[in-house]
DNA sequence: ATTGCCAACTGGTCAGACCAGTTTTGTAAA
DNA sequence: TTTACAAAACTGGTCTGACCAGTTGGCAAT
């Protein structure tokens, strides 16, 4: 076992065994280097260590200290990230609207200008699926016509990222489909739009590619402003729920 | 907080969204101090509090891997399927750069048009510390300056998924300050981009902050494609393979 | 007594060196 | 050609000594 370890492992037995209280402080870096016969780096890293255990804790210009919540056992409460700002903050929705926004319009761009037969081919395949399915029971087809646009602008990390934005707002809002689709007025014009895309994609068109997908999003975000403003309550789902991780398989 | 830290946490955050699977091999320390632009000690402090955390586990001539089991709870999932080609793809860091090209624009425009005074007074700071550091010794005060605008964007999404990017950029290449820098020209031409956003971000203008953050991005992206190809050493491990245009990468 | 400054702590970071395992590789021997 | 082995060329592990950056306490000037 490494040196570093070694120490780390004395020092937190040294700790639960209660030979260090609590909030007490420990002996400086110097002094430990010096009293244990080794080096400062090699004490740093072992305290390290214990910090990223939860051992204890350090604060520059005065010392290391025992933490006050020793964990008995191993593994404490849970993390939660960042995410947890996304629960039932419905203004997130339209930064993640926001964001999406681009990132659509730039694979819209890019896959009318790298897009190869077999993507043209998916493509095609996606949009009639979408055309000839009722929206308002099923909106996989819709996601389905957009990630085969997403992939063909054979940008892995759009596709990452994008993949990565469409969990983020499964667990804010169900897909806008359900929220849009019931208006006849909306489902026109997103039927509209979609077709609009397929078109500008398969002839090949960046600019035009790019200026509808980003419409169509901008469109999808106002219109559920608007919708939520009227007061009709926007399907949210609960994040508690999960349980079926599905992940629709693509691969590059 | 300590770069330790930063590092450490950006890791983990890195290794729990799925840019590097369980079993897979980490750079090599050398290799993540160089591209973090900071001294291997503080490479080896992150890692062992990873290790303290039970993250990541390190073998003496081999190097750190991820651990198999990552969190405390969380999904376990086996799918992280996507960033595996990072490895030695220099490919990627081009398309990330074109993702990236279209988040500061819009990070940029946000913040032209959303800034509060507080933003203004930060992105100030930020800006002031870049003018008068030295580049070719500190990477940071550039991240800095981007990172306060893309926060005065208002917009977490936004800041998230860059930051994600972020992350994955560093195990690619070192950020593009440490490869551009050294060339005077590329400096002062870069310098000056920053002049400009500042400026059209104070100013307020949306449109130009806009258009010239993403310049500024897709100039990066061709000044480094320009320096790879002239074979200049960008921080990168070499490829000794010579007719070898499939490396079938394996992890195991 | 109050103020203010400096010295002596503390941790934070860096650079370069060398040791110790592991893997690759080039070459000499079979 | 194939095999064997030793030298490179990796990897992490440790050390040294320096300097930067917060914190604190004491001492001097007011």
């Amino acid at each position: 076992m490494a040196i570093a370890q070694e120490i780390s492992y004395r020092l937190e037995r040294l700790i639960l065994d209660g030979g260090l209280a609590p909030e007490q402080k420990m002996p400086s870096e110097r002094q430990l280097a010096t009293r244990l016969g080794v080096s400062r780096a090699i004490i740093r890293e072992a305290l390290h260590e214990l910090q990223g255990r939860g051992v204890i804790e350090t604060r520059h210009g005065k010392g290391s200290f025992v933490a006050r919540i020793v964990p008995g056992g191993e593994e404490d409460g849970e993390d939660s990230p960042l995410l947890q700002m996304f629960t039932g903050h419905p203004r997130t929705l339209y930064d993640l609207l926001e964001v999406r926004e681009q990132l659509e319009g730039q694979a819209a761009y890019l896959a009318a200008q790298r897009a190869t037969a077999l993507d043209l081919h998916r493509i095609t395949k996606a949009y009639s699926a979408l055309e000839q399915t009722d929206p308002l029971t099923n909106a996989r087809p819709d996601h389905s016509f957009h990630q085969a646009i997403v992939e063909a602008s054979h940008n892995p990390v759009l596709v990452h990222v994008l993949n990565g934005l469409k969990n983020l707002m499964l667990l804010t809002v169900e897909a806008s489909v359900a929220n849009l689709n019931p208006r006849e007025e909306m489902r026109n014009k997103i039927s509209r739009q979609h077709k609009r895309i397929y078109q500008a994609v398969m002839a090949g068109k960046p600019e035009a590619a790019k200026r509808i997908a980003m419409a169509h999003v901008r469109f999808v975000s106002d219109a559920m402003r608007t919708i939520e403003q009227q007061g009709t309550a926007i399907i949210r789902v609960s994040l508690h729920a999960s349980a079926t991780p599905e992940k629709p398989s693509q691969r590059a």
